[in-house]
DNA sequence: GACCAGATGTACT
DNA sequence: GTACATCTGGTCT
């Protein structure tokens, strides 16, 4: 875990501004590397460093929930204008929260998929039943449960700085420690599965060997 | 690390 | 009605 912020906590985390997200899905993908999801709950303040996204790129990514237009309650949200949130269900257990990104009509989005606690960490172990360590949020559902995101936050505006939202505390991530990888979990859809789209941080720097989770 | 059961919402026939 | 999902946690090796 780093160390916390210093200072003021949450409140000087300025959310960023819609029209970050209303750029390309793969910059801002590789832009979320290293940003701050800023969490306000009753029982605390949480902020993690964004560390693994992928990017689903709409109506021409099979692997995306709009491709070829589909367009349905559960996706609605991805088809509104970028800087919202796209929280769905899976596996009749899991919640996983996409940021959405383009414009109004443009469905496509980034998932957030890994992230290492900041601020709140007693917070996050509680909601996560207790478990410490460097999987704490190494996965998308781990991440929901950990921030307390469901489908209460389903379509939140992540511009507001209310009650989630995503800030700079101003880290620069060095090419060097971005990987590209195929996206997990998207096996079904063909070709596309193999598409460079995950945006993988390594925070312990280039030199690193660890691998890096396959699914 | 590899393997697999689990539980139910969602999309589509 | 049915097939499957942007996954996790436990077990076994």
């Amino acid at each position: 875990m780093e160390k916390p912020l210093s200072g003021r906590g949450l409140d000087a985390l300025a959310p960023l501004e819609r029209g970050f997200y209303q750029r390309g899905t793969t910059t801002v993908a590789r832009e979320l590397l290293g940003k701050l999801l800023v969490r306000r709950l009753p029982d605390g303040g949480i902020a993690v460093r964004i560390t693994e996204v992928e990017a689903y790129l709409g109506v021409g990514d099979p692997a995306a929930h709009t491709y070829r237009g589909r367009r349905t309650n559960r996706n609605e949200v991805m088809w509104g204008d970028g800087g919202h949130l796209y929280v769905y269900f899976t596996y009749g257990m899991h919640y996983c929260c996409n940021v959405v990104t383009r414009l109004e009509g443009v469905p496509e989005a980034v998932l957030l998929r890994g992230a290492v606690a900041v601020e709140g960490g007693p917070v996050i172990v509680a909601r996560r039943g207790g478990k410490a360590g460097r999987h704490l949020l190494d996965g998308p559902a781990k991440l929901c449960k950990g921030m307390g995101i469901d489908r209460t936050l389903n379509g939140a505006d992540l511009t507001l700085g209310d009650e989630l939202w995503v800030a700079s505390d101003g880290l620069e991530c060095p090419r060097a420690w971005v990987r590209r990888l195929p996206r997990v979990g998207v096996g079904y859809a063909g070709g596309a599965a193999e598409w460079p789209l995950r945006f993988v941080l390594d925070l312990d720097g280039p030199a690193s060997s660890r691998r890096v989770s396959r699914r």
